[in-house]
This record gives structure tokens, C-alpha cells and sequence, in this order.
RNA sequence: GGUGCCAUACCCAAGUGGUAAGGGAACGGUCUGCAAAACCGUGAUGCAUCGGUUCGAAUCCGAUUGGCACCUCCA
């Protein structure tokens, strides 16, 4: 079975067909680390985990690379904004370098409590400089770049396919500029953008390097060329990111890669919708934002939010609200609680071969491949829980699944039963009571077992106790 | 001004030409001293509105209304 990806390259669905059928080059554009991603951001990242799970669970091998952007880069395009990186380094008197390592290590961190399987390469920016300044040389060589102002600027009419990922063409987007944003004089067209900057108001730089074009540091587009390239070659399958990224970042970086090498460059592009809260687009200048460890603090589980995340689709908006999220963990919990269960009735993993174990398998890839339909195959996992197949093969059904969503469904163990005999001796007292009719002090005791973190159930059979989970 | 997306029950959300998945909430039932949990059952004759194409439309086309995003740093 093959996986259908919409691709923004041509707006339509595409059967995913690999340039090399051993190994599948997949690029994500990772974070800007000047601050810490917010549930927003994240949400991207688990679509792009959930596309890398279903790669692996098709049987392709991934080589799969992420770039932290380390580097400042300029909150506008043009020489006008000002630079992240400074900006916040100024603010709590560190220097850049150390506030790129510490939100480094905090998106390490969600990434791991989400459950997000390492990229093979996970490449920073300020490691890159050189096969930035080779790249730019080449453009450089091909003569798509002039120096105006002290900073290398790319040519976009240098290049006949500009802006054709955002279907936008050449003449609208110069008529298009906007009036409440300042143009940079230094460019030929608008649109243009920097390679390298040596002459920038930010004098006191502190992240610099020497380059043939005097000292400075890159533009922001030119590190994902850079390093794509280095790691998976001067063509590879599928680049993914917001959707942000289409009309600016994925734009520019389709020019330069394209115009140095002259070869398509991505086969597959793969964006990811926002997350809106209440008020519209999640952003982070908005002042506060939600951020996973908020959650965490909260009390919700990571899980819950992929969980939440998983519930839509990854290209429609999904609009966020702590009722929302409420109800993605009490069903997350749900569905755990019935693992438990089956494994405390000993359910191990098995070859599944009953035909309608199998029907259920093949039901749920057709949901993975089907452009990645998590909603759908969510439901496949509701209707495989309530089917009537032995506990093996549902569990192992489960685990089928977990391979795409990621859930941790795998870490659930069978539990050892072992109850203080406070617990046991509490439970035969109340047992008493109910026989004495005397329901009050029953209803008391059940009470107190709850507190030491026990639940007990009445059933046909008598009592039955489960520890909270 | 340009580009793109969306509108499905109380809420979230699939479905993209063949007669409305799933989950939550609600309600009813089984069980119970009562609960909780579990299990079973009920729920849109209709998918923003109007028109069109078709044997057939939530799905395609046009118009209208409402909402969102991007074109400025953001996933």
C-alpha cells in the first residue's frame, strides 16, 4: 500500500513516490530558538512525527533531519527589525550563545516528553557557516546575487519559477507591497532577500564569522538550503513545515537551492495547519503564549496534548480551549484504562491472523496513508477496542497502531497486584458494614480508599479495587 | 490590493459524487443500598444561504453571507 501526501508544489494529492527506495530524505524545519515553542509550534512538530511514524510503519527507512536555527535572524526581511536572538540576549543580559543553548535543551525537552523520535541529524545553524558561504558563492558564481549596501542579496529575477510553492507570481508581488512596511532601499526587487549581511545596524553582532564578503553572518533563509543539502543531497523527497512558511521562507529557499544547483530540489512539500486559540493565531509576540511545560504544570499529561493534536487533521486549523483538551485526556485515559485492563488479564503480543483482526489493520493503514487521517484512524482504534477479538490480538492491534500515533501506549504494563493489607483490611470492614445495612459508614470507608489511591467498584461479584491511575 | 483556507448535531471532529465515521456532553436502560465505573441503547431526513450540473451532491460549479490565516519575525 502507498501513502498519498498533499503537496503544496502543484495543491493536490500525490501518491509518495521515494527518489531512492531504500532510504526516504525527509527535512523539518525546526525551531528559531529564542524563545520557548509554544503548543502551537508543537503541533506542527507531532504532524511531522506522525508523517515520519507512518514512513516507518509503511517499512521505508528515514533519514530524517531537523535545523535548530541558532543564528539570529531579523524580525523583518529587511534590514529594519530587529534580531531575535539580541533582542532577548539584551533582556535577560546573557549573551546569544547561551540563550540558543538553553531554549535548545527546552525544545530537547518537549520533543522528548511528546514522544517526538529523534531526527538522525539535528543540525545547528552556527555549525553550518561554511556550507552556507560555499552555497552562496555558487549562487554567487551563476549570477543570481549582487552586494548593494554591504549585504549579498539573492536576485528573484534571477530566477524564472519564483514563487510558484505560493502560486504567486513576479508582476503581483511587486504591485503587492504593502504600505505599512518599509522597504528596504538596498534591494533591486522587493522581494529580494539577504545571503549575507556584513553592514547591518546591529553593529554589536555578537554571533559573526568571516565570509569572502567581509565579516557578518547569514540571511535567514540560506541555512535550510545549506544543511538540507549537505545531509540528504542536492534533491531529496519531502521538506515540511507550517504553513507559514510557504509564501517567504520555502519560497526563498526553493530559489536559492534551485538556482545553485539547477536540479529540482524537493519532491514532496508537506505543511502543517495552525493552531488558533480562542482569539485567532497562536503567535508568540503576542506577549503570553501556552507552552507544553504550562500544561505540564497544569497537570495534563504531554500525551494529552498529542492526543488532542491527533483529533484533527493536520491540515485544517484545530482551535484550541482547555474544554478541548479536557475532553482529548479523559478519552486519552479512557483508552489506557482498557489496555490496562487488557493486560492485567495477562494479553500478551501475538501474530494477529484472525481475519477480522486483520480487516481492522488494513482499515487503519488506509487511514494512515490516506494523507495522514488521524481523526479516522483514531476511530479504527475506538472500534477495535469494543470489537469482539481475543485480547491478543487486540492488544497487539494497539500496538500496530501505536507506531503511528505515538501515544506511549507501549510503556502500558501489566500491573503487579500488590494492595496493603490496610487497604484489604479497610475493604472487608466496609464489606461488613454493607452487610449490617449500614451504608453510611460504608460509603465512609470507600471514601477513605480513595484517598490512599484505590477505587473501589461494586460488581455482581463483589468488590473490585484499581489504583488510580 | 494579492494568495489560500474554512462553515457538518449542544461541543470537538471525519467524510471530497452513491445516500452523514468517531469521541465528549445529554437522555434511557442493565447493574447497585446509593454511587462510580462498565456495558447496551437513543440522537443531524440533513451538512451556512440561494441557484446550477447530475439518475444521484455535504461532496462539483456559480453567487451570497459569515469566519480564519498568509503576503512583516513566528509552526
Amino acid at each position: 500500500m502507498s501513502i498519498y501526501l498533499y503537496n503544496t508544489m502543484g495543491r493536490k494529492l500525490e501518491e509518495f513516490k521515494p527518489i531512492n527506495e531504500q532510504e526516504v530524505g525527509l527535512y523539518t524545519c525546526g525551531p528559531t530558538v529564542y524563545n520557548y515553542a509554544h503548543i502551537g509550534n508543537l503541533r506542527t512538530f507531532i504532524f511531522e512525527d506522525v508523517l515520519k511514524r507512518a514512513l516507518l510503519h509503511s517499512n521505508y527507512k528515514v533519514k530524517h533531519v531537523m535545523n535548530i536555527t541558532d543564528v539570529g535572524h531579523l524580525t523583518d526581511d529587511g534590514d529594519d527589525g530587529d534580531d531575535k536572538m539580541t533582542k532577548k540576549a539584551k533582556e535577560v543580559g546573557k549573551s546569544v550563545w547561551e540563550i540558543a543553548s538553553f531554549y535548545t535543551d527546552a525544545f530537547i525537552n518537549d520533543a522528548t516528553d511528546l514522544n517526538l523520535l529523534k531526527p538522525n541529524v539535528l543540525c545547528k545553524a552556527t555549525d553550518h557557516i561554511s556550507d552556507m558561504i560555499e552555497l552562496i558563492k555558487r549562487l554567487e558564481k551563476n549570477g543570481h546575487t549582487y552586494i548593494s549596501g554591504g549585504n549579498v542579496y539573492f536576485s528573484i529575477d534571477t530566477y524564472k519559477d519564483y514563487g510558484k510553492l505560493a502560486n504567486q507570481n513576479l508582476d503581483d508581488l511587486i504591485t503587492a507591497v504593502r504600505d505599512d512596511v518599509s522597504v528596504d532601499d538596498n534591494k533591486k526587487n522587493s522581494k529580494d532577500f539577504v545571503l549575507w549581511f556584513t553592514n547591518s545596524k546591529f553593529g554589536e553582532q555578537q554571533m559573526m564569522w568571516d565570509s569572502p564578503w567581509g565579516r557578518g553572518y547569514p540571511g535567514w533563509h540560506i541555512e535550510c538550503s545549506a544543511m538540507s543539502m549537505k545531509y540528504l543531497g542536492e534533491s531529496f523527497d519531502i521538506h515540511c513545515g507550517g504553513i507559514d512558511a510557504i509564501p517567504v521562507h520555502h519560497t526563498n529557499e526553493i530559489a536559492q537551492s534551485e538556482a545553485a544547483t539547477n536540479k529540482k530540489w524537493v519532491n514532496y512539500w508537506v505543511h502543517g495547519e495552525f493552531l488558533l486559540d480562542e482569539t485567532g493565531k497562536m503567535s508568540k509576540s503576542k506577549g503570553d503564549f501556552l507552552t507544553l511545560s504550562l500544561l505540564k504544570n497544569k497537570g495534563y499529561d504531554p500525551m494529552d496534548y498529542r492526543f488532542f493534536t491527533l483529533n484533527g487533521h493536520y491540515r485544517s486549523q484545530l482551535r484550541f480551549s482547555f474544554e478541548n483538551l479536557d475532553t482529548a485526556r479523559k478519552n486519552r485515559l479512557s483508552i489506557v484504562s482498557k489496555i490496562q485492563e487488557l493486560l492485567d488479564n495477562n494479553a500478551q503480543q501475538v501474530k494477529i491472523v484472525s481475519e477480522e483482526s486483520i480487516a481492522l489493520q488494513n482499515e487503519f493503514d488506509e487511514c494512515v496513508n490516506n494523507n495522514l487521517n488521524m481523526p479516522m484512524a483514531i476511530a479504527v482504534l475506538w472500534k477495535t477496542l469494543k470489537s469482539n477479538i481475543n485480547d491478543n490480538e487486540k492488544y497487539s492491534l494497539i500496538l500496530y497502531f501505536d507506531e503511528v500515533f505515538g501515544l506511549k501506549f507501549n510503556e502500558i504494563k501489566k500491573r503487579e497486584i500488590v494492595i496493603p493489607n490496610e487497604i484489604i483490611n479497610l475493604v472487608n470492614l466496609r464489606t461488613n458494614a454493607k452487610k449490617e445495612k449500614d451504608f453510611k459508614k460504608a460509603d465512609e470507608i470507600r471514601a477513605e480508599i480513595e484517598k490512599l489511591g484505590y477505587i473501589l467498584k461494586d460488581t455482581a461479584k463483589g468488590p473490585v479495587l484499581s489504583k488510580k491511575l
